[in-house]
DNA sequence: CCTGAAGACTTCAACAGTAAAGTTCGAAGC
DNA sequence: GCTTCGAACTTTACTGTTGAAGTCTTCAGG
């Protein structure tokens, strides 16, 4: 008769609430308004991220497709950019752009050349297609993110992203370098 | 005599508002609050996540490894859960968890064991050496944590955690599986 | 010119993650 | 009590990323 009345039984996941609970209780030097504003950020934006996989999946796209195309769209006209820029804007290393440059062309998101002035450099371009799959894909996270924001007056909303940018600044001046790769976390 | 000077002049990152405005002249459907809220977010994510992993570096221990510490750790005593209870809070794989483990119980931060009340199941427990390392890492974290939020007044830190915590409220009731892959994003 | 140094990308080997198939044990029915 | 089903973990094959080494081009001197 398997019992295993309390070892196996509380699987789900901890509230916010509870996890701050839980930090406190095994760690006491800790500001709870701090821990509470970390907290819900990283679930924020790993609620975010799963989201929006789950919608650029459905155009055929990848996540990673689609920041590829977000950095080249974002660059402007004539929407291009070397595999070294783009690695740096993407946090993630040149080997690894110049493989995912690889499926893309292949897929005819972007087209890859040589740049004919300098010939070390290689010139990414978005294509038409590229540019068509990454309007639909922000049409998609703007309803998202519109949703995502609805229980909060508009004041509430420039509020927040107030808070936030000044949170941004003091990072960003901190430890100038945007580099740094990043695998996972929540 | 290679000259070059408006397709190769311009690598650097963004700042937020370059980056709103460059979203406000691609994508016309857009409130630039919503879009200010969701940017600056992802971005202080990142930073953080950034930080994160240097400081776990500096203790020999990976970000990857420090999520499992952490999940068990706010478990609570007796710090024990099983491998797909870990793979849910972390959201990845039961597979990868195999690995994850696998790597930590060698270690030594972990140690993996059959249930013996129930053969199927696999108990895995951190050790005091896991604790230790995760106590350490939180001491660095917390620093930086402080840091982080150091221009804001008590009073703002206490109105973005609560604005913080109404929007996860949103988001996980819209979508309460906390299931999802991650792989990266910014 | 020719050589050396530096830059930009690519290639290669190792590693971490996913998806799907496989294994093992426990529980329910005949 | 034998069989079947399902749950929990592991194994396998493959994809994607990293870090280091390699290639090719440009630039600066001798």
């Amino acid at each position: 008769m398997p019992d295993n009345s309390d070892l196996t039984s509380a699987p789900a996941e901890p509230s916010l609430q509870e996890q701050i609970a839980a930090y406190q209780r095994e760690f006491q030097d800790l500001d709870p308004q701090v821990e509470q504003v970390v907290s819900a950020l990283q679930r924020v934006n790993r609620r975010m991220n799963v989201a929006y996989g789950r919608q650029t999946a459905t155009l055929g796209v990848s996540n990673a497709e689609w920041e590829v195309l977000k950095a080249l769209v974002l660059s402007g006209e004539p929407y291009r950019l070397g595999p070294g820029d783009l690695a740096k804007r993407l946090g993630l290393t040149p080997a690894a752009m110049t493989h995912r440059i690889d499926r893309m062309a292949g897929e005819g998101l972007v087209t890859r050349e040589r740049d004919e002035n300098n010939r070390v450099r290689v010139i990414v371009e978005l294509t038409h297609e590229g540019r068509e799959k990454w309007l639909e894909a922000m049409r998609m996270a703007s309803v998202f993110e519109e949703d995502l924001l609805q229980d909060l007056s508009a004041e509430e909303r420039g509020l927040l992203g107030e808070l936030l940018a000044r949170v941004l600044r003091r990072v960003e001046e901190d430890q100038p370098d945007a580099g740094g790769r990043l695998t996972d976390l929540d």
